[in-house]
DNA sequence: ACGCCAATGCTACAGTAGGTAACATTATGA
DNA sequence: TCATAATGTTACCTACTGTAGCATTGGCGT
């Protein structure tokens, strides 16, 4: 699984509101869009919303099923991984690859602190050896996928 | 709330071209318009890249010196300070501040690997001294390492 | 059966950012 | 002074996003 299915899209490329409810959509798990418009800050009509849903879905953020004629919105892709690609394609952009730079400038800039980062790199490399064999532990996304 | 200058931008409203260009006064340290056009796949008009340089400048990612009328472009934060900005942004977005999760989803996805991420943090604890100007580093007081 | 209601489908429109560039202005050196 | 090389100014087109109205459709209740 580590081919990436299909969408490849961005989340720098999300806007505010489209973000927000993507966000919605992780935390809650499954949702229409009236608890998604429910759920929001703002006072946004019902068509907005769903225009906003329609969007994301398209961009491959979210997959929809429906039930009783109503659209359930489940995410496609867990916060992680579409974060993961996020910072990869920083790091391809700014850093030229090297995620070494990028680490010694979080710990720097105060992004990561030093003994958290190595607590976790010992709790990490501590974890599965053997990479290759590698099993999903900390992947949550068994869900979607039609 | 931390002393953010003035700037404030960030990386994901770059255009592909203003981070191509970006990449190259990086890349070069110092260039002119001509000099970033030269560098450029494409072929731009001048006013095109001058227009480009200007914006940068304007969103604070680049600074420009006059020598002989002629501007000089300067990066004005190094490519590591955006990057973590950058990848700090979507942290908050995304992972909700823990850098734990997103860590371990590099790790997960080989974007990171166990082993360099183990030798980095023993690296960046044991020099941990060096970046020991904590009151400054809103500013910038440390160059780019790499 | 029939129409009402709830849900979706489709379309649109304004604002902004970014790519692209023409044209105007200015200062310097011969 | 005048040509020239630089910058300054302005504009246009497109794509994306926020926002929403209106059209359509399929059940359900009576």
């Amino acid at each position: 699984m580590t081919g990436n299915t299909e969408s490849a899209h961005d989340p720098a490329e999300l806007g505010e509101l489209e973000r927000r409810i993507l966000l919605i959509v992780w935390r809650l798990g499954a949702v229409t869009a009236e608890q998604v418009r429910d759920d929001l800050d703002r006072p946004l009509k019902d068509s907005t919303v769903r225009t906003v849903l329609r969007r994301l879905e398209e961009k491959g953020y979210l997959a929809h099923s429906v039930e009783n004629r109503t659209f359930i919105y489940r995410p496609a892709e867990s916060r992680q991984r579409v974060a993961v690609r996020a910072v990869k394609r920083i790091v391809d952009w700014f850093c030229e690859g090297s995620v070494e730079a990028l680490l010694v400038g979080m710990v720097d800039s105060q992004v990561l602190d030093r003994n958290e980062l190595q607590r976790l790199a010992e709790r990490i490399a501590a974890a599965q050896q053997g990479s290759a064999t590698r099993e999903d532990h900390t992947r949550n996304s068994k869900e979607a996928k039609a």
